[in-house]
DNA sequence: GCGAGGTCCTCCGCCCCTCAG
DNA sequence: CTGAGGGGCGGAGGACCTCGC
């Protein structure tokens, strides 16, 4: 394995570009027999999957979210397990062993399932790591492994893209390692939920790794595979900060709803549907938003009640 | 059992209106290490459970919502199995049944398990069955059984309310017939997710009865329990159709901003916070309102593009 | 790389029962 | 009617392996 006058070929570093069908709509079929709320799961599902998180995490946020409802429900009926579980059709003990596992959670800050905010945290720490056990200066060769000689460092080298992070190059070894080493750590961070580093995981934390473009792949003919930075975050998609935002804006405005439903004073719910001519939505769209703004600042006031307005206008359905 | 002369003494006709704890902010308890998808799950589970469906349906909805996005997936991936699960952490073995699951559900019109389907139907068409089971005309007797003797039937007609529907009074035996006569129907509407009425069940389903008020219990003292329908239809709350209406409005809100993440033309996103004296609160809801149907009615034109303009306002969170 | 097949373990949604307060 | 035990079944998530293409 170490090289001597071993001839190293590098296939096209590769981004991994993978054909992806243009088949945008795959997402948009109809989900038959559903309502409401099925198609706000649906969308849930669709978003949180394809930004990275794993099926059972998607799972698992949802059973915590169920649990959390009967917690809800266990305390308005007055701490009575046997009833809580009648309403909802669970095993009374079921129902104390989600009681307590709540509790433990709100008091002793255990931690519960949750997507906990962010991506999941090994592909968004995993830049970072990086940058940390294998930094990387200027003028330094930046493949670290002694397995190869300075010539074919070079040769490595030359075939890389110019704009990379700080960081060496590093062996599939290296880089199991690194998958490891996050994961021990990220189980330090949260003592509960400890998750072992399954090869079927690894495969899919890798995977996910250099789809999005965050790890760059480079294969030695016959003699695996290097691995590069290829930039200091992981971003799925370009349009991170959108989902984000309305995520956001979906949640509050589902708050919002709720309060509204509760007939909660100061809540307003508007809903218009109406027709508008091509030529003039433009215009209309943007005397809306003009319009809006000026009412805000109107009645803005600098010392009043916060107040928040989440308006989202679209073609229908259908 | 068959009653001589027997002194059928009863206790008051209640409808089961149970303590329920003034901790109405029960459900507004911050979720501890969670992010926007965990608080809109959490919000979906709480609409979801109290409004009468099993635990179970709400876990099962969200599984179907997860497999369409592994289906969607495998679609972009061009109906590779084995990369779609690499992608979501998944055996290729379960993508496949997955797959295949989804599929029969779109071509074939097989069912899947969402919360549409399952909606309580046991619940929503209970009164309905009952109505056509044992129908009630003025001047019958209520009670329908032979157990009980004219003066009985006379003394329990008593106690009743004035205004119930047109249904007889029966047995708890008769009761769970209607039950499992339900549990048949909706099983033959959807040959798959065939439901059997167990005991558990039973219960879960008499108590969702009684305590959304669908149902009215009379207590006869040691001889068991008549019932009577005191409604001809199932509404948990009588928010029912402003549930309906949020949940509906956050599902093409969703679909809305989805738009605008994808940054689909004519789609425009509206986000203000801006703090409003309270004495001129009101006024500023008003106006807006006012001036929002104005703006629709300005641009409205009978054979324009249909559009949908969704917004809701409130105090601002904390 | 891909699909197809098999085996294992564990959790948990459900089902039922009894008994003491 | 409540809590607190008991026992049991089946499905499915998760992980592992080999084989043939």
């Amino acid at each position: 394995m170490q090289g001597a006058n071993r001839i190293v070929f590098l296939s096209m570093a590769k981004q991994l570009q993978h054909v992806v069908i243009p088949c945008a709509d795959a997402r948009l079929f109809k989900i038959p027999n559903s309502c409401a709320i099925d198609q706000i799961l649906y969308q849930l599902a669709l978003n949180t999957m394809s930004s990275g998180h794993r099926y059972g995490a998607f799972l698992d946020a949802a059973i915590t979210a169920a649990k959390l409802a009967i917690y809800a429900t266990y305390l308005e009926q007055g701490k009575n397990l046997r009833r809580t579980g009648l309403l909802h059709h669970v095993e009374p003990k079921r129902v104390k062993e989600i009681v307590q596992e709540v509790q433990s959670a709100l008091t002793e800050g255990k931690l519960l399932k949750t997507l906990a905010s962010e991506e999941p945290k090994y592909l968004i720490c995993f830049p970072h790591l990086w940058l940390k056990q294998y930094p990387w200066n200027p003028g330094q060769p930046r493949v670290g492994s002694s397995e190869f000689s300075a010539a074919e460092k070079n040769q490595i080298e030359k075939i890389l893209p110019a704009q990379l992070p700080n960081a060496g190059v590093i062996t599939a070894f290296q880089l199991t390692e690194l998958l490891q080493l996050l994961l021990v750590e990220s189980n330090k961070h949260s003592p509960s939920n400890q998750i072992v580093l399954s090869e079927a995981l690894e495969e899919h934390i890798k995977l996910r790794l250099l789809e999005s473009g965050t790890v760059m792949q480079i294969e030695l003919m016959g003699v695996g595979s290097l691995y590069a930075l290829a930039r200091t975050t992981y971003s799925p998609k370009d349009k991170r900060e959108r989902v984000y935002s309305m995520l956001d804006d979906v949640a509050d405005f589902f708050r919002l709803m709720q309060s509204w439903v509760d007939e909660q004073p100061d809540v307003l719910r508007g809903l218009e549907t109406f027709n508008v001519a091509p030529e003039r939505k433009q215009e209309a769209l943007q005397e809306l938003d003009v319009m809006l703004q000026a009412w805000a600042d109107k009645y803005h006031q600098d010392d009043g009640l916060p107040m928040v307005l989440h308006m989202a206008i679209g073609p229908e359905e259908e």
